[in-house]
RNA sequence: GUGCUCGUAGUUUAAUGGACAAAACACUGGCCUCCGGAGCCAGGAAGUGCUGGUUCGACUCCAGCCGAGCACACCA
């Protein structure tokens, strides 16, 4: 990565000028390397000088005028700057185009392989997405957690993690046989919709709790499943609640903690002292009825992940609703002795307005909109890239009206043209010979997309340290563009032919890296549009 | 009432405490005898809900207030 080989060059300097006595010991751990909003502010920047001036009280416009001095110093060894120079404070480096080019090779010798890192370590991480509930089909609101944990664990795994996908169907429990008596239609029912009167109509069982569990199983099939399938999203496993409860791993979850005296009677009911781990209020594990409440089994099944499966890390993707939650499974993998090892992240709720009117989502009153009236309106791609493009903590205003219009103009239409466009012009040409000299690329167009290239591990690596997933959309979005306008200034195939073949290389490249970030969203990359 | 998340151009969203807040859509004007015009160029448009504070520097951190969503179960 060009971004490390900066910061270890900062380091290397900064180290020579500690030895000549210039500069004081210092954490490098500290020390930023940004890439500037503005190209006039070259290819890098950093801001040591205002660290430096915080911790020892020199003015930092000077100081950075003598760390110009140390490192221009320094180079003359390494050779890999064009230009050191100290603006407002901000040091900012411009790196010679050789570095650009040997990336450029770079990227075509590893072809899809490019940006892979050893990040993760060969480390098993779990990516556990949207697991609604199965008593109705998903709704648009359930459906975001899909881009975004298919994307992350695709992130993680190319960054050196072995990453799984899995959903997690609660089929057991209350909402169960409130859904059979749904399908019965009988004084309990309460879930409303379509999909009820089409299980009601087929339903043969009498029992609710055998009516639920049947009807959970062709939600599943019939609706859930579909609309993952129509996304493209290929868990790896579909993990049902019901197996905890049967295998006995609830009872045995249940020992373990009290064993360990985490667990009381009060009321009758059985008690899990979460407060030891950080929790607000203790929870109940087993009901003063006798059955084991949610909790239970989500310990049970956490207990499953971390030992029995043998995952190092799992990253729960949930939405916002659940919030009450965490701290009680938290503490449960953590008294069970997985701590710090389960990450949760929560999506802020999807708001969909329909005719400038908020609708309350709701699968017991029947009002909402599901992901698959969506998918109809606007396609797999746009949805997904919607989704993919908002953090996590945003709170996605969601407008059916607009959706429609709105989908002919998603940016992912913008990407998907560029790579179309670069597949036009080398299915023209044919077989591209991989000797070329990419110092006759001289154009700053040709420079910048070169550049903008060769961020994209940077990016991989951010979003697998930071899991903020929508850096990727916006970056290919950013790399679409610059190719577009690349297109639009030169001509590809033109009277030289070493010239062309430079080009050719280029745009190879920018398919590559176009092809992989693609893939990592699992959007489609049309060769035609 | 308490906790979590959020409040940024007309709209939908970006912005590890860093440089003049960035894009897309929409809007206005322009660009093909030439590799795909689903493209390109130019332009107007916010100073980040409000009030203070910390800092060399705040959309970002802290306090208070206003507004929105979610959560505060022996439901999952």
């Amino acid at each position: 990565m060009i971004k490390e080989k900066v910061r270890q060059f900062v380091i290397v300097a900064l180290q020579k000028g500690q030895k000549d006595g210039i500069f004081p010991e210092f954490d490098y751990s500290k020390i930023l390397i940004t890439r500037p909003e503005t190209k006039e502010h070259g290819d890098f920047s950093t801001n040591l000088s205002f660290l430096l001036s915080a911790q020892f009280k020199i003015n930092p416009v000077a100081l950075a005028n003598n760390l110009v001095e140390v490192f221009l110093e320094t180079d003359k060894e390494y050779q890999m700057f064009e230009k050191i120079e100290s603006i407002n404070g901000f040091i900012n480096f411009r790196l010679c185009k050789d570095i650009y080019f040997k990336e450029l090779k770079e990227i075509l010798r590893k072809k899809n392989r490019y940006g892979d890192s050893l990040f993760g370590k060969r480390k098993k991480v779990q990516v556990e997405f949207i697991s609604a509930n199965p008593t109705g089909p998903l709704t648009v609101g359930n459906a975001r957690g899909g881009p975004f944990g298919d994307c992350l664990a695709n992130i993680l795994q190319k960054s050196g993690f072995i990453s799984q996908k899995e959903y997690y169907v609660n089929n057991s429990g209350n909402q169960i046989a409130i859904l059979g008596h749904s399908v019965l239609k009988d004084e309990l029912s309460e879930y409303k919709g379509e999909y009820i009167e089409e299980l009601h109509k087929e339903n043969e069982e009498k029992d609710p709790d055998k009516a639920g569990k049947l009807a959970a199983k062709m939600i599943i099939d019939r609706y859930i499943r579909k609309t993952t399938d129509r996304m493209n999203i290929k868990y790896d496993k579909w993990f049902f609640e019901e197996e905890l409860h049967r295998s006995g791993k609830i009872k045995q979850i249940i020992n373990i903690l009290t064993d360990k005296g985490y667990t009381y009677l009060k009321d009758k009911a059985f008690w899990f002292r979460s407060t030891d781990f950080g929790d607000e209020r203790d929870r109940v594990l087993i009901k003063k009825d006798g059955q084991p409440t949610y909790l239970a089994a989500d310990i049970a099944y956490h207990l499953n992940k971390f030992q029995e499966r043998g995952f190092d890390k799992v990253i729960n993707i949930w939405g916002a609703d659940h919030y009450g939650d965490v701290a009680g499974l938290k503490a449960g993998v953590s008294a069970i002795g997985f701590p710090d090892q389960l990450e949760i992240i929560l999506l802020q709720f999807v708001t969909v307005i329909k005719d400038k009117e908020v609708i309350k989502m709701s699968k017991r009153t029947g009002t909402y909109i599901t992901m698959d009236e969506l998918l109809d309106m606007v396609g797999s791609d746009a949805a997904k890239y919607f989704f993919l493009s908002r953090g996590a903590d945003t709170h996605v205003n969601f407008d059916v009206d607009l959706a429609k219009q709105r989908s002919e103009a998603n940016p992912v239409f913008y990407i998907q043209y560029a790579y179309a466009r670069i597949c036009s012009v080398l299915k023209k040409t044919g077989i591209v010979s991989s000797r070329f000299n990419p110092a006759l690329l001289k154009e700053n167009i040709e420079l910048e997309l070169l550049k903008e290239l060769a961020v994209f591990p940077d990016i991989i690596e951010d979003v697998a340290r930071t899991y903020q997933v929508q850096k990727l959309p916006q970056y290919v979005l950013e790399l679409a563009s610059i190719f577009h306008r690349l297109y639009q200034d030169c001509r590809m195939i033109g009277e030289d032919k070493q010239l062309t073949r430079a080009r050719l290389n280029l745009i190879k490249a920018t398919r590559i890296v176009l092809k992989e970030a693609l893939y990592l969203m699992n959007i489609s990359a049309p060769k035609k549009m």
